[in-house]
DNA sequence: TCGCTATTGATTGGAAATGATCGATACGTT
DNA sequence: AACGTATCGATCATTTCCAATCAATAGCGA
């Protein structure tokens, strides 16, 4: 059997079932272990699947679609640490500003017991995250719903957190770049981002390693503006080292490696 | 069975059944409880699920609260039915706006459809319900999140509705008589509803047969500022008619005993 | 045939996942 | 409030899996 012949069937394979074992696809194709290993390899590297521990899955992208719930589960871990790092910064008695997206919900989630908060986010979901919490004053701003990112946007939104001032401000988006400073591909929600942490005494921007140094259309928050960047260990150096030139307090949450597999939200 | 399998059927699991037992899906995946703990604790890390004493739920970002739930299959077919009644008066490109409660809910479930709508609400179950209904336009008010109805209230809440104007009110409360009008235990709420009813030509109360002729502490809308009143056949007769003859359109949604045995409100 | 290269197979050290045990904790019942 | 049961977390042992290195085989051209 050739090379490519084996590939391909293990392609198939992974397309139609969604996942392979190694093991199992040994014994399919009449090879060895170590044969299949270096395909799924090659194979993870052209992005044709995601290797996990003892066989691969289909990459997230060719799959369904990536709904919030899954979305959340990408880097799931990264955002987990980055959001116990900004948990640090609030303290009982604080009023903070929470924007939308995933690794803002992991930080709300870590709210739960802060006793005396005062939470103002316009993310529908920080609000449910945020419903078993009664010690947890919640204001959600108003405005129009944008179903994407499960929050509100718009004029109205802006005037709502105009009226407010917090301590801090949580953001996160979709780029971070020392040049362009924190960006989203939305003009819309740029503008309502714009405008939490217009109302934000010190800005905190959260964002995992896949979007330091990316750049997006529209920018939410110019570098300048921001006063504390977390991200997780996985962001590039180089980008880091920028950012931090310019005048931001870059942290790095350290990513435990144990009980974290790779595409586990399938 | 690769880990990322096992955990994707637990995660499955989670969002179809809303709860799973450690050892129930232990017997089902064929492996032991100490694995499926280690999936439980790092997929609730990544919050994909919260843990829970032998076995773990849905998130609350993902389905409601069983408490509220609970309430609102408390004369659940009779809502639906006062429901398809209010739904009768909205046609498409309207803008209404809803308050919360259980029947306003099972009306907003039913505005999926409806074309160039578009909805003003205080009630995060009402945004939630509309969140799959991409032709509704949804505009939630801001304000301080009150817990028990999942609900925005308070002044920040009453200032968003002034600044708007629609052609109906669905509003619904705790008691409706003829001399008190619509009535709720709570002032904050109260003074939402009335702000509510406030921005809307034409104001429509929704409640079911248990709370016509009851009366609670707060007035929220008196009744000569309402225009409609609809609900169930069960209601009081002395009492509907005590209501119509203080000016006010009462509409008597019938329960057919065939959709009783369905309940409709699912 | 010889030498070169690409592919495959084997071995090994180490990492990850799983399973088992035990003390601690939480829950339900009385 | 107290007790018994079930569940949980931590630690250690075992199994499985992985990446790196080295050996073997087949293909290919001179």
């Amino acid at each position: 059997m050739l090379a490519v012949e084996r590939r391909r069937l293990i392609a198939e394979s992974v397309r139609s079932r969604g996942v392979v074992s190694v093991a199992e696809m040994a014994e399919t194709l009449g090879t060895t272990e170590i044969t299949l290993r270096r395909d799924l390899r090659a194979m993870a590297r052209d992005g044709l699947l995601v290797r996990t521990h003892g066989g691969a899955v289909q990459p997230a992208t060719l799959g369904h679609e990536p709904s919030y719930y899954e979305k959340s589960g990408q880097a799931a871990t990264e955002k987990a640490a980055i959001a116990r790092l900004a948990f640090g910064m609030i303290r009982p008695g604080d009023s903070i500003l929470l924007g939308p997206g995933t690794t803002t919900l992991a930080l709300a989630r870590l709210l739960v017991a802060v006793p005396e908060l005062t939470v103002v986010t316009n993310s529908l979901l920080v609000a449910q995250a945020l419903m078993d919490a009664p010690r947890v004053e919640v204001i959600l701003t108003g405005g129009t719903l944008r179903r994407s990112i499960h929050a509100l946007v718009g004029p109205a939104t802006e005037d709502s957190v105009r009226a407010l001032r917090a301590s801090q401000a949580f953001i996160s988006g979709n780029g971070f770049s020392a040049e362009r400073g924190l960006s989203t591909p939305n003009p819309l929600v740029a503008a309502t981002d714009r405008a939490i942490a217009g109302a934000a005494q010190q800005v905190v921007v959260l964002v995992d390693h896949t979007k330091v140094g990316q750049e997006t259309m529209c920018q939410t928050v110019p570098t300048a503006r921001i006063h504390t960047l977390i991200t997780d260990s996985k962001a590039q150096p180089a980008a880091l080292e920028a950012i931090r030139e310019a005048g931001v307090d870059v942290r790095v949450a350290e990513v435990g490696r144990r009980e974290q597999i790779a595409g586990a939200a399938g």
